[in-house]
DNA sequence: ACACTGACAGATATTGACATCTGTTAGTTC
DNA sequence: GAACTAACAGATGTCAATATCTGTCAGTGT
């Protein structure tokens, strides 16, 4: 792996990338922003990323990534499953909500790719019903959890809480009583997936 | 209740604008349209509605109160409380799904109001939020369903169902899988409710 | 008196000429 | 010769002139 200390490289691109729709949003950032950021030709962005729809997609993944990240320490905690759930949850609902909060540019830049559902987002959703996953057969084994299936369960828990992380719901994260509605959604799908 | 056979009445108004709007769509769809197809000038349709937005939301409340009013005749069913919700949910969601594929240019009408919360979508959440409570409380009193909060609980119900009945997961209700994925959450949040 | 019309002001939408952007490639630089 | 630039065609976006629409109201007809 040789370090490139002339060229022009991906993670320059991206940071500079990051900058440029956290400051226009996705609806003004052009790739000749990018490149001016840079003080190189646009034309030489295209050496590393195939189109501007790639560059925006490396971004995105990598700020989902800084999202779904920090959960999965949560995974293989020693604590109960139900516990473990929870603060999945919590946590992810928390960073979407805070994301949409104070980052709302690129927040938007996600809200894009969300509406034409992406392969990018599809891997997104393919981590976080892998992470709860985890969770739930972690659960089984310890006769805590009694599910059939651990992935369709898994993918069960991400749909009921939707109006929570999904971000064509953003729009309602602001009401009051969202925290108690996501508290009572998340006691109503634990207690679904209880053994009894 | 004088018949007045002369004159332009409220429901003609609805019927014609139901008619221009299932055409041409929220987008291209404007007063000047209803009027030409009642065959008088636009003023007069002012005399009924006071603005264009009443109109419309006149006309989707119409629309929405033909999902939802079927619908009631099941809360009151002789039959186990979570077959009722189950049968509940189900149409709901067949409805909506019918909806958004035979009507598109009326679920898209909906749709608009559905992001900008307006008055008429909680009335019409509201309405269902109560149907709901109505078979939880009935499953409550019958030791069927263990609940503290029976107005928090169907809104917990509807709030886990969004995916399958909010409009805004509407481009994602042609996915092959979405009937499984619905009976698996519906499966869910039934055990969840479920006494012990 | 009542329902309706038609002309109007201001708001909103459409159009088309123009500017900028995306993505490609031949050519320059080191 | 690998990394980059610069000029280009076609696509997309912008903006201001223009057209249409919304909502009002004085006037018409019955």
């Amino acid at each position: 792996m040789a370090v490139n200390e002339s060229g022009l490289t991906r993670e320059e691109i991206l940071q500079a990338a990051e900058e440029v729709l956290r400051r226009f949003g996705p609806a003004k950032a052009t790739v000749v922003d990018v490149a001016r950021a840079l003080g190189v030709s646009h034309g030489s962005v295209y050496r590393h990323f195939a189109s501007k729809v790639a560059l925006r997609d490396a971004v995105t993944a990598l700020w989902l990534a800084r999202i779904t990240e920090p959960l999965s320490a949560i995974v293989h905690q020693a604590a109960p499953a139900s516990t473990r759930l929870r603060m999945w949850l919590e946590g992810l609902v928390a960073q979407k909500h805070a994301k949409a909060k104070f980052e709302p540019e690129l927040f938007a830049t996600y809200l894009a790719l969300a509406v034409d559902a992406t392969d990018m987002v599809r891997t997104h959703v393919a981590h976080m019903e892998g992470d709860i996953a985890a969770i739930i057969a972690d659960g089984v084994a310890h006769g805590e959890f009694a599910v059939a299936d651990v992935q369709a369960a898994a993918r069960a828990v991400l749909d009921a809480t939707a109006r929570f992380h999904n971000p064509v719901h953003a729009s309602s994260w602001t009401s009051p009583q969202i925290d108690a509605e996501f508290n009572t959604v998340v006691t109503l799908v634990l207690a679904g997936l209880r053994a009894r």
